[in-house]
DNA sequence: AGTGAATATATGATTTTTTGCATGTTTATT
DNA sequence: AATAAACATGCAAAAAATCATATATTCACT
């Protein structure tokens, strides 16, 4: 990751679609692609895309695990960005609670199988 | 001031002039507008109406003494988002440095006549 | 090998944001 | 009352971001 830089992570939460993602997220420890798009109800590409974005701009880190990809948010993260979404979340339970609640009716989530030494 | 929204925030700090306002105007308690022109050497249309957008979102609010309007953060701010203002302020000092310092340089800036009871 | 689920990406269209320029208003000064 | 400085705003152009749709890739399972 190049030099991290406020505008550009603020850019990124600049979207309903990526904030949401970063909140969620955040919440949740990792998520991957098909539970946000039924979480936000929105359609994959379009997800996925948002998803792409925030990784190249390392808000967000991504492992696959077989067929699906686990984004959570980036460890290298500096500290104040870290804060920053920390503060947003908890603040503001309101802006994400319809999706949550989505997330947690969900069926048929897939399963982590963290194993030992990921 | 409506409903404050962290989506509506984020999009006010995504853009250059006026993530660099709002820190300036952090770290200086208040600016007049002209004051902001030289800092950011850009044109006085284009910062007078970052900053209009920066008022109407609830983020910054305005006096007006004199020939000079004055603005600042809005006290009524929420506090979380007063939070992130001072961790993207003193986390990233060389975003906006150079702003300093032809701030500082600057000559002939209006004096504030801060009355006893303003 | 074939099928389906999960995810990514390319493309062209559309929408949103930003900008420059001109002009208007207010206040101070001469 | 004329001029100048500080600031705001209307409007059209330009730039940037977003979107829907179609298609590609990867992996699991049969």
């Amino acid at each position: 990751m190049e030099k991290f830089n406020p505008l550009q992570f603020y850019k990124c939460l600049a979207d309903d679609t990526r904030l949401k993602a970063m909140l969620l997220i955040s919440h949740q420890e990792e998520l991957c692609v098909c539970e946000l798009v039924t979480a936000l109800e929105l359609s994959q590409p379009k997800v996925s895309r948002h998803l792409a974005q925030l990784r190249q701009c390392g808000l967000l880190s991504d492992r696959k695990q077989n067929q699906w990809v686990y984004y959570s948010i980036n460890k290298a993260l500096p500290e104040w960005a870290k804060n920053v979404l920390t503060q947003t979340l908890t603040a503001n339970p309101s802006f994400y609670e319809n999706d949550l609640t989505r997330l947690n009716v969900m069926g048929n989530r897939p399963e982590r199988i963290t194993s030992c030494c990921n």
